[in-house]
DNA sequence: GAAGCCCTTGACACCGGTTTCCACTCCCTT
DNA sequence: AAGGGAGTGGAAACCGGTGTCAAGGGCTTC
């Protein structure tokens, strides 16, 4: 009697409302249904806002499920769903900022919507590598995932996920996929930007430090660097470019590297910041002074940029942005508009450490 | 018929079978009860390792269920048991490293259980934040949270847990709670073993710069240091400690008020690398050379530590492998001993930012 | 005035597990 | 041989939602 399934606006009412309120028992679609005097089939319409309640009932059934705060039970949901309301980060990025920064950005745009971030850093070099992504994918019904670099340039990955069918989207600095999956990032830009600051600073000789060529960021910095130098008419000399790790230390070397080529670079742009910081300790070391002997800058604008002495020029790119727009593109929001592509779009961020060259 | 519940080891297993192998569906209970000839609840009893099955029959499902890589529904298994197999990670600490750091070491403690990671970050000042935290946990009726500075020193949390009869644990530099909820973190054994070292080198005029003081761990490295001064017979003179807010700015800031004093200190201790970091940017401001003319030490040993220069002289937390206990010890899982308490215990690091005084 | 259609609504099965309850073996007593 | 208790297995209900399908009411249409 007491599970009764028929509305049964004054039998057992109070008697459930006392286990509810009394009892620490959260009120169920049933609960919602009976109070309404309605089936839970019709509370369930409400809820996926089906178009086919009656405006009246639609407010009848809303007023109950705000009263009594109900919400529905994302595991139950789930599973007559077939899938859960869980978005997965798959990453093996190495910069902790950079991680979570991107958290951050895809909560922003999750806020309010029913969906949880499950993170899940990976190893892309493990012989089981695949096999866990895919795992994770199907144990838990995703309802989709994010790819940031370096996972995202994973072909590997794209066509598990395409094979599977789970939703996803990639965040590259250049195309890798249709529209709808991909957020890019726009490297290039931001390191054109750098090439054109460095010589309207009047620099000529400039050295490079690449990232890692398994990152397709790097060849897109590199790329757009040397676009912005050409375009001045500036030419970069291979023997100025080494290759780095995106590592502090990798920064110390290469930086050691260039500061011993003869003529001397007047300005050394690093891939990323964290090398930028091991080229000014390099700097340090061959007792120059930053930025009037050698103008050192970056890339990311991580906090690290801001740390060291002196604080570097580099480029800010809009993390945090970018995670919400991927995280808005892959639940399709309400109300959700494809977003401002400008604000993904990286910028340059002067500080101290570039300087026009020595006057010779 | 095609759903035929009853073994049925001849009929239709073929058929099921092939929807199984050419359909990419995934094995249900249903398949392996039916495949193996018992009724699902005794799938179920394996699944859950009762003992009340026959070891010849366990064995006989075990094969089956490894045959197929069947895996249960952690969404339907949640909802039978009310309870979802997600741990939450519930934060508001400022500090990616520490922050990924952590999702790792609670990762390496969950890996293999099926469990899985939500992350949460929030803000404690928020009207809301009780209420969010509490939504949070309800709604995805989490398995248990854990919760790391300073968060953890939130007793309205800890409050909140109990009264909802969620597992909890909190990571902290000093017991706040019953031992079944703590990971102790000592962050006060770390400051002392930095007074030693300062001490030892020959420092007597040490400058210190607190954290904030909304952080537990803020009083418990400032106690540590000191306890270990004054074992060593040196007073920590209050006019050399400044109040700091863990910020790379505030190190700067703090950095300058104490060496504008008369005398100079010969040492500062910051209560973590940031502000460490800042310190070395005003020694440098100031016209001083670290370490010749001031010792500069910090607290973390995070990425930073590395990356100025010199490089910081400061305290490891071992803070991955205190997530990872975390972990372990919320899910206790099978095999699950309480832990080396050892391995969560701060420990000196040296580097080149800390000397003897200069002789005068 | 009956047929046809749209709009609403509800009954019922189902998602993939667990729990409750009961029946049926064995096996050992008496 | 009957009686019991532990060990083992199954049927059915249940967790809290959604999908399918059919039915009721009001309206138009011929």
């Amino acid at each position: 009697m007491t599970s009764s399934k028929t509305p049964n606006k004054s039998a057992d009412e109070s008697d459930v409302n006392a286990a509810l309120e009394s009892g620490r028992r959260r009120a169920t679609i049933n609960d919602i249904a009976r109070l309404a005097g309605v089936s839970k089939k019709t509370v369930s319409r409400v809820i996926n806002q089906s178009p086919f309640v009656r405006e009246e009932t639609r407010v009848r059934i809303e007023a109950v499920i705000a009263e009594w705060g109900y919400a529905p039970d994302p595991q139950a949901r789930g599973l007559a769903f077939r899938r859960s309301f869980l978005i997965g980060m798959i990453y093996d990025n190495p910069n902790p900022q950079y991680v979570v920064n991107m958290q951050l950005g895809l909560l922003d745009g999750m806020r309010g919507s029913g969906f949880e971030l499950v993170v899940h850093p990976c190893d892309r070099s493990s012989p089981t590598f695949l096999q866990d992504v895919r795992m994770f994918i199907e144990r838990q019904k995703l309802f989709g995932v994010v790819l940031p670099p370096s996972v995202s340039e994973d072909e590997r990955v794209a066509d598990l996920l395409r094979d599977i069918g789970c939703e996803y989207i990639r965040i590259a600095s250049v195309p890798l996929d249709e529209e709808e999956h991909m957020i890019v990032g726009h490297d290039r830009l931001g390191a054109q930007a750098m090439g054109e600051h460095l010589v309207s600073l009047g620099h000529e000789r400039i050295g490079f430090i690449t990232g890692l060529p398994s990152f397709r960021s790097s060849h897109e910095r590199r790329g757009g660097f040397e676009d912005a130098l050409a375009k001045a008419g500036v030419k970069l000399d291979p023997d100025y470019v080494v290759q780095g790790a995106y590592t502090f230390e990798s920064g110390l070397a290469c930086g050691e590297a260039l500061l011993a080529k003869t003529p001397r670079p007047t300005a050394i742009f690093a891939g990323n910041d964290e090398m930028a910081a091991g080229v000014l300790q390099a700097a340090r070391r061959a007792g120059l002074t930053v930025p009037e002997d050698l103008t050192v800058v970056g890339f990311d604008d991580f906090q690290i940029a801001q740390a060291v002495w002196p604080p570097l020029t580099t480029i800010h790119i809009p993390t945090r942005e970018v995670g919400r727009m991927a995280a808005e593109k892959l639940i399709a929001r309400e109300g959700y508009e494809p977003g401002d592509p400008a604000k993904t779009i990286p910028y340059l961020v002067t500080r101290e450490s570039s300087a026009p060259p020595k006057k010779v």
